[in-house]
DNA sequence: CGACGGATTGAAGCACCTCAACGGGAGTGG
DNA sequence: CCACTCCCGTTGAGGTGCTTCAATCCGTCG
């Protein structure tokens, strides 16, 4: 019952559909189209693939181009002219690349596992927008919420410890990876570099961090990139504070 | 000429209207909208005054209304169980406070002086905007506008020492607070407290580092709220690191 | 005048960084 | 199959930039 009605909620697509099958389009902007206009939306955005380590966007490059990622996971860096570098967040499956309203992309997009990408030429894309209010309500919607993710990422970069940092961290890894259960395994593809990139931390008190929570037994390594939470309850007091 | 130039870019208001003389209207989401429509947003917009101190929202308070700031600074903070604070940003005159789509407020906003705002219930506000296109897309242009500076400053707090923090802020105020101007005074009525919570440092940090650049020759304090910048391109260079 | 709050300055401590060595899995080549 | 290398991650020891604690200064207000 459940399940039906999570589905009742979204438009019908026909098996011929360009996007039957596509594992995130209840997730991405595209679920707030109907058929027939996702169709049209679709038909001006073919998919484009990359490998882990190569850039999709780069800092400064003219923004032509909007993309929603099917799969895969990507970083939104930016460089320091000395080489130290910030990652402002990962883009997961469904999440939309290129909410802006400048010509120039602000930060680099670069595939940190191998990824696909669903391309839209940003002038048809914003001709499109402007003919689809639900789509525009939907972009707003999209903007809201990584600004609030955003504004969050302040408090930690700004006010929390090391330690403090790596909990946030892996519990967002768990709300964003999976479907809660507790124990769960939770992969992640990143490296301690882009987690220390993300957090302002260097590798090597990531790596200190973590196993300190694993011998403190709040969570378990499965393996280098993969984990399980032993004790959420400790685990989000620590995150918090 | 300029300035007709500018004027004319303005959809015309009538002396008689409400919005008529409002020092922020082209800054702000009202400068989206022709004078008849502004008129009935305005009337659902009635102003609210707060004294410096006073909170406007709290975090976790139901978002019932949707603000914009026409008279001077607010800051948005986030508290952790343990004191620490965490400013998010600061909001200037124009600035629109309210960008969320969710049913709670995930920052307290506090009237950093005394302010001036347009109140307008979140429901009416929302029903207004889905039937001005122009207005939503403002709304898109301000999210995506505020998103990029979080990120910008998720650099700032990540990656750049003290120095360098100081330096970007000074900037920003600069920036934001005037019209350019090389040697312009520019007063700022923060304290070195929101200052730190703000840069991720502690007061006496911020204190120590503003006396440096002082000492440096690359600023003059013309009084403990108000500055002036005297060597503009170092200060640049310092703040990029 | 004294008291108060915000800002500055000084001295000592510590959380995280830096530098350096080591470990272990994946790929390669014999 | 083992030997070798490379890359990434881990661990250790020492250094440092910012914090913490504390005293002082200064403008404002009663």
């Amino acid at each position: 019952m459940l399940m039906a009605a999570t589905v009742q909620s979204l438009p019908m697509i026909e098996q011929d559909h360009p996007c039957f099958g596509c594992a995130v389009r209840e997730l991405a902007i595209c679920g707030s189209l109907e058929s027939a206009a996702l169709r049209e939306f679709k038909a001006n955005g073919p998919a484009a693939d990359y490998e882990a380590g190569e850039t999709v966007v780069y800092e400064g490059d003219r923004a032509a181009n909007v993309y929603t990622l099917t799969s895969g996971l990507l970083r939104l860096s930016k460089l320091l002219p000395d080489g130290r570098r910030q990652i402002a967040g990962f883009l997961f499956p469904g999440d939309f690349l290129g909410i802006t309203m400048e010509e120039e992309h602000a930060f680099t997009a670069e595939a940190v596992a191998s990824s696909s990408l669903c391309r839209f030429p940003r002038r048809q894309f914003d001709d499109f927008v402007a003919d689809h209010p639900e789509l525009e309500r939907r972009l707003y919607a999209v903007a809201a919420h990584e600004l609030a993710a955003a504004r969050q990422q302040l408090v930690l970069l700004g006010r929390k410890t090391a330690t403090e940092r790596i909990a946030s961290f892996l519990l967002m890894l768990a709300s964003r990876c999976h479907s809660m259960g507790s124990s769960e395994e939770i992969d992640f593809p990143m490296s301690r570099a882009d987690i220390g990139d993300y957090l302002g931390l260097r590798i090597e008190t990531v790596s200190r961090e973590i196993t300190a929570l694993k011998t403190g037994r709040l969570i378990q390594l499965t393996g280098r990139h993969s984990f399980r939470i032993v004790d959420r309850d400790r685990l989000e007091q620590l995150a918090e504070g």
